[in-house]
DNA sequence: TCGAAAATGGACTGTCAAGTCCAAAAGCGC
DNA sequence: GCGCTTTTGGACTTGACAGTCCATTTTCGA
């Protein structure tokens, strides 16, 4: 593995963010190395000496990449879920989030092309999913701890139906191009931590 | 479009049910008209003829058979939402169902790999989610009668929110391979019923 | 400034799979 | 059984795209 040069790390940066790019417009299907080649004013040669595994290497690179946005993007709602009002800002912030990136959703696209049992792209997700599951269950326990969550609920289970909540809703968003089901499932589980 | 004969009418299902078949076992990405040709034992010129769309017309047709079986493998719970014993039985009905899918699931797969704009995919998936949903607002609409739910609940944004659950459930089971977060979601959805 | 290591350009190869075509066989209404 | 339509086999064409290779240029530490 050769050491990069800071020109090195500038191009091997500029061709990721450009694949990403484009398949965050096109889609997997639609993006071949040429694309990426063409977006990012490279040549094959630098593609290949940056992602020695191809294609392949470069698609988990890009996994990895959005799914390092996914939390970021909810920042700072989702580390201070604190009180009632916090849950609702985060909330709308999620609704807003996948609202803007529409019908793709790269992560997912990325992940569902790379085939989900491949070891690399599981680690991407489940990692994802582990961290969000617990800042949702770090905020259910800080409530139970202020007393607004009825003690007996268990956070983990709460914050993974939560996160389900949100997935399924996204991926009707996928088809459908509303966002009414993740608003609904959503609105749902908040109001199952309230009620409980 | 040529009349089918008998013999024509079987030999188009055994090419769609043996690509249903490859596409469960294998994945979308991992599967080529050859693929099918061998394991059906049919030849380019008949599937072809059969769809004449080819390969795209292969698979939305695949995506149209797995639709068809979603809602049937859910039966005959699905239809009878009448009692909490009842929601429960379908319930546990809809997790083991995706237990024994595993890590794959065909519908998702075909569609994302077609493209969840495509006119075709798009259709298809919603009609499913749209017929889905119903039967779930009947069912909470059954309950409403009944006296056993709120009768200020809205069903149908209700059954849009236990409709991501599911959804959402399934999607983490991909990566996962576990369905904790499935059966966490959904009773977290039906307590809501309960509840509200 | 010099030389090794890294970066780059781009032509070239090989593979693989989708889709075409035509001639031969089988089915079906009469 | 006759003739028209459908069905079938499988070779062939075409194109696209991942991945390789090597010569040349640039970077950068000593």
């Amino acid at each position: 593995m050769p050491t990069l040069t800071r020109k090195g790390a500038a191009t091997r940066q500029r061709i990721l963010e450009g694949a990403a790019a484009h398949i965050r417009e096109h889609g997997v299907v639609a993006t071949t190395l040429d694309d990426v080649l063409a977006r990012t004013a490279t040549s094959k040669s630098q593609l290949f000496h940056y992602f020695p595994g191809g294609r392949e290497e470069l698609l988990l690179a890009v996994a990895r990449f959005e799914a390092g946005r996914v939390l970021e993007d909810q920042r700072p709602q989702l580390g201070d879920l604190t009180s009632w009002p916090a849950w609702q800002a985060w909330r709308d912030r999620v609704v807003d989030r996948y609202r803007r990136q529409g019908r793709l959703c790269p992560l997912n696209s990325v992940t569902s092309h790379l085939g989900n049992g491949t070891p690399g792209a599981q680690a991407v997700v489940t990692e994802l999913l582990h961290r969000w599951q617990g800042e949702i269950a770090a905020g259910v326990r800080h409530m139970q701890a202020a007393g607004e969550i009825d003690p007996g609920l268990d956070p983990d289970r709460a914050a993974a139906a939560l996160l389900a909540c949100i997935q399924g809703g996204v991926l009707i968003q996928m088809s459908t191009g509303e966002t009414t089901h993740l608003e609904a499932a959503l609105d749902m589980g908040i109001a199952a931590l309230r009620h409980h």
